[in-house]
RNA sequence: GCCCCCGUAGCUCAGGGGAUAGAGCACCGCCCUCCGGAGGCGGGAGCGAAGGUUCGAAUCCUUCCGGGGGCGCCA
């Protein structure tokens, strides 16, 4: 809004042909918002950027929203909204079901996320891929775009012999197969320790593979059986997470088998892919590794077997085929940066991935132990993600306990769970997700500073406000002291900020706002008395920020994954 | 050796080319303690280094230093 207006009046004193002129309206330190036109007009006109703002100023027409204009520094314009517009814009938000928040054009966004391997425990590495991925799809349904979720697990390969044989061996209905469910990685530790042991087991385990990839039926149906358990597995972490990840979906690796000769039998008609010392491979210009050998996409293993890169290959064509894709996301580790854009390349040179489909990678940085080396337990082991999130949830239980003594038992046994969830995941979500951080468990259960707790403990303040408020009902918004201003301009930047992590697949953006929004609202707290307010009028305007508060609290922290406890 | 990412306060992290680089935690001093003590105000200290582009650079480019990661049959 602000913007147009600038730009008409850019028009207006200039010439239309000015008119193109970015107003680039920001907020800032010195005003509500800063308009910096005047330094590339200036350049443009050939005159001092002060005179071409002042020269501006007289032609705005924002009376009725913003304070007379000041020019400062070396000629920006400072915007200070009116406090009876913002009072008006916030009475509009309140209005809105959507709270400013746009809906945009609906795009088919697949989103490749979580991807955790069968018979294997999922680590801190595969929370934060479920975490974030999860927070962008929620973020970018909201916005109104057609997400699919893609599920990508681990559920093919040479290991999968050895696990099927091990499963027949100790039986569907065994205690040793629930550790499938339980403790994942001690599975796989026994059948990779029957495998060294055993010659006569590893034979098995080999001609199983070779069943297993013929689509023998009787090994699929024990396939099915082992894939089923570790479903299992996955669905009470995702559950326990709060996570909107479900059976419908996993897009497994094994959903591709059916096409990847064909992959291959098409790369290599076409040229694309070239055999050397026996594997079938793509060699992409640019990409050279050790003593500048060109690094290979290996697409067909020199035993006839396929990798990865054949599986992602067939994924990719599919999202573009058959999902009719206009932007994927693929939320995963850094280090499998180089790997994915050479099936990018490979799949736009083969013609599965046009220009206009646009490809992400959502980089996931690295989490780190105290050490600044990769997190694990003190023995080494890596960590067990089920322990881990244990573990946080008895240390918020500790943090409620301390701060709530006065609860029931049975509600801060209801809480715990709450916080100490939100606490991982907020600590996930605030940082940059391509940066590694230091993984603290104390720190994210804390109430104060930028955690998942204090915005809960945050929005159950404010809800207590509004419990306590008994009869009276919130009213027109009126906007009067400091804070409120601050407030009420706060609250209007949600739909934008909403929108700019839709486009910039960055959560954290949110994290720091809320985190803003919440002391914006601390101190609105310290200095304007809600119950006590002077006048009914103000008490109302005022339980109105307050519920308005509450909302965008809520619903930023619910796109973000993050729940709000009525009480803490 | 080649490629990618990173280097901001004592610590953990923000900073979509714009003014005097911010927050939290920790530390020190003062104030309030009234709707639930998520307190308030003040203080110290920082962009790894050098060039370049620009009216203007933590941000873009180059080089160097330092850290992490990847680099042919695991996924």
């Amino acid at each position: 809004m602000l913007t147009q207006r600038v730009g008409d009046a850019i028009g207006r004193a200039f010439g239309d042909e000015y008119a193109d002129a970015d107003p680039l309206i920001r907020p800032s330190q010195f005003a509500d918002y800063q308009a910096n036109v005047a330094m590339s007009l200036a350049k443009r006109l050939g005159r001092p950027p002060r005179d071409v703002a002042a020269t501006l100023v007289e032609h705005l027409e924002l009376d009725d929203v913003c304070e007379p204009v000041a020019v400062s520094g070396p000629g920006f314009l400072n915007l200070r909204l009116r406090d009876a517009w913002l009072a008006g814009a916030v009475g509009e938000l309140r209005a809105d079901p959507r709270l400013g928040v746009p809906r945009q054009r609906p795009q088919i966004v697949p989103v490749d996320y979580s991807a955790p391997n069968v018979a294997k425990e999922m680590h801190v590495a595969h929370l934060r891929t479920t975490v974030v991925g999860d927070a962008l799809v929620r973020t970018l349904e909201h916005l109104g775009h057609d997400v699919i979720r893609q599920n990508h697990v681990g559920d093919w390969g040479t290991p999968f012999g050895m696990l099927i044989e091990h499963l027949l061996d100790v039986g569907e209905d065994s205690p040793e197969a629930q550790l499938l469910v339980t403790d994942p990685n001690a599975f796989y530790a026994a059948a990779r320790a029957a495998f060294d042991r055993d010659p006569a087991f590893a034979d098995r385990s080999r001609a199983r593979v070779v069943r297993l990839q013929a689509g023998d039926a009787e090994t699929l149906r024990h396939w099915n059986e082992l894939v089923d358990l570790s479903k299992q597995y996955f669905n009470r972490i995702y559950s326990l997470l709060g996570v909107t990840l479900g059976d419908d979906d996993l897009a497994g690796e094994s959903s591709y088998n059916e096409e990847l000769a064909g992959i291959c039998d098409e790369l290599e008609a076409s040229g694309i892919a070239t055999v050397s010392d026996g594997a079938l491979c793509v060699f992409l210009d640019g990409y050279t590794g050790r003593e500048g050998r060109p690094v290979p996409l290996i697409i067909r293993k020199s035993d006839g077997g396929y990798g990865y890169g054949t599986t992602d290959l067939a994924t990719i064509r599919h999202r573009v085929r058959d999902l009719h894709a206009d932007r994927i996301l693929y939320v995963i580790g850094v280090t499998q940066s180089l790997h994915l854009t050479m099936v990018w390349d490979t799949a736009r040179k083969a013609g599965w991935l046009p220009d206009d489909v646009e490809v992400v990678h959502v980089q996931i940085g690295n989490v780190l132990g105290d050490d600044r080396k990769l997190l694990r337990t003190r023995s080494g082991a890596p960590l067990k993600l089920m322990a881990l999130l244990d573990d946080a949830v008895t240390r918020a239980r500790a943090v409620v306990d301390e701060a709530r003594p006065d609860l029931p038992e049975e509600l801060r046994a209801e809480i715990a769970p709450q916080v100490g969830i939100g606490a991982v995941k907020y600590a996930d979500l605030a940082v940059a997700h391509d940066s590694e951080y230091v993984f603290d468990l104390d720190r994210m259960v804390m109430l104060t500073g930028n955690t998942g707790p204090y915005l809960q403990y945050a929005a159950a303040r404010v809800r207590s406000i509004l419990r306590q408020a008994e009869g009276a009902e919130p009213g027109p918004v009126e906007v009067t002291e400091p804070a409120e201003h601050h407030l009420a301009l706060r609250l209007l930047g949600f739909g934008d900020l909403v929108v700019s992590v839709g486009e910039t697949l960055e959560p954290h953006r949110l994290c720091g706002y809320l985190f803003d929004l919440a002391q914006a609202f601390s101190a609105f707290y310290e200095t304007c008395s809600v119950l006590g307010a002077a006048t009914e009028a103000s008490r109302a305007s005022r339980l109105a920020l307050c519920e308005t508060t509450l909302d965008v609290l809520v619903e930023g922290l619910g796109l973000l994954g993050i729940s709000s406890p009525a009480r803490m």
